[in-house]
DNA sequence: AGCAGCCTGTCA
DNA sequence: TGACAGGCTGCT
């Protein structure tokens, strides 16, 4: 599932590649993947040039001339590849081909993921950046702690609540609770000042060392390069259910979270 | 607030 | 073969 880290890891190598390159033509094979529709992204992307990358949250933004962008979000199992060919064919849901010869090929499996393309900076902001909070690594401490320490809940869901901050998904909630030492059940208002301080930089430093690894790929995550990350190694929790926490030796518990699969140690992640 | 629906590959 | 994986929207 790419979160922010992911996320990253893909604009990264996206944008030497993409930088500066015209769109000479754009072929879409399953149209529910792109916004408003087929005729208006394969019409708006036509001729324009890239001129720009950049993310919020799980939100990958390529600028284009004439003021417009393009953002794609990968949801669950998008890939987004720049090739000559793709390297698997399945699943290709759109081919932007750029004018040196290579093509952006979007990849989903389960087709949750979409492009969009946005006509001017009101459509990016009233579509895809609509009610998305502050992305999870530019939020400093004490915005952190204003805006997390006051919701209600589940610590765990405010961490997953994009409105709140943007980025953090299953992987990164219960890796960066875990470092923190703070239950995924924990009603955020009763969190001292030092647990959200705690928090804020347990959630900084796990992106960051996610980041700095390629990302996790857990399931099909690979870069714009194809090329996988390597930070599921270092999970302590996620998808570790029975095996010893890394920190204690308790075996790690599955439960479940509002709807989602949830991994943390009991002794190390008490409730408060 | 909580959950169905969107999807399909993987695993029990 | 059926349960499960889960980001996000939209419905109740």
């Amino acid at each position: 599932m790419p979160e922010l880290p992911e996320v990253e890891c893909v604009r990264r190598t996206l944008e030497p590649a993409v930088l500066g390159r015209a769109i000479v033509a754009v072929q879409i094979n399953y149209a529910k993947a792109v916004l408003p529709d087929a005729r208006a992204f394969a019409d708006g992307l036509g001729g324009k040039s890239i001129t720009a990358t950049a993310r919020h949250g799980k939100l990958l933004i390529l600028g284009l001339d004439q003021g417009a962008f393009m953002t794609i979000h990968l949801r669950m199992t998008g890939q987004v590849i720049v090739a000559d060919q793709a390297p698997q064919a399945d699943h290709i849901h759109a081919r932007i081909d750029l004018d040196d010869g290579q093509s952006l090929f979007y990849r989903d499996m389960r087709k949750f993921g979409r492009l969009n393309y946005c006509p001017d900076a009101q459509a990016l902001q009233n579509g895809p950046l609509a009610n998305m909070g502050p992305d999870a690594l530019e939020l400093e401490a004490e915005a952190f702690a204003t805006l997390v320490g006051a919701r209600g809940g589940k610590l765990k869901n405010v961490l997953l609540d994009q409105r709140v901050l943007a980025g953090v998904g299953n992987i990164y909630a219960d890796e960066s609770l875990h470092r923190a030492g703070l239950s995924p059940l924990a009603d955020p208002r009763a969190l001292s000042a030092d647990d959200l301080d705690r928090l804020h930089r347990a959630l900084r430093q796990t992106l960051l060392e996610a980041l700095e690894q390629g990302g996790s790929s857990v399931r099909n995550f690979m870069d714009a390069h194809g090329r996988a990350g390597t930070f599921q190694h270092s999970h302590r929790v996620y998808r570790r259910t029975g095996q010893p926490c890394p920190v204690c030796g308790q075996p790690v518990e599955r439960i479940v979270v509002a709807g989602r699969g949830t991994h943390f140690c009991p002794a190390c992640q008490e409730k408060c």
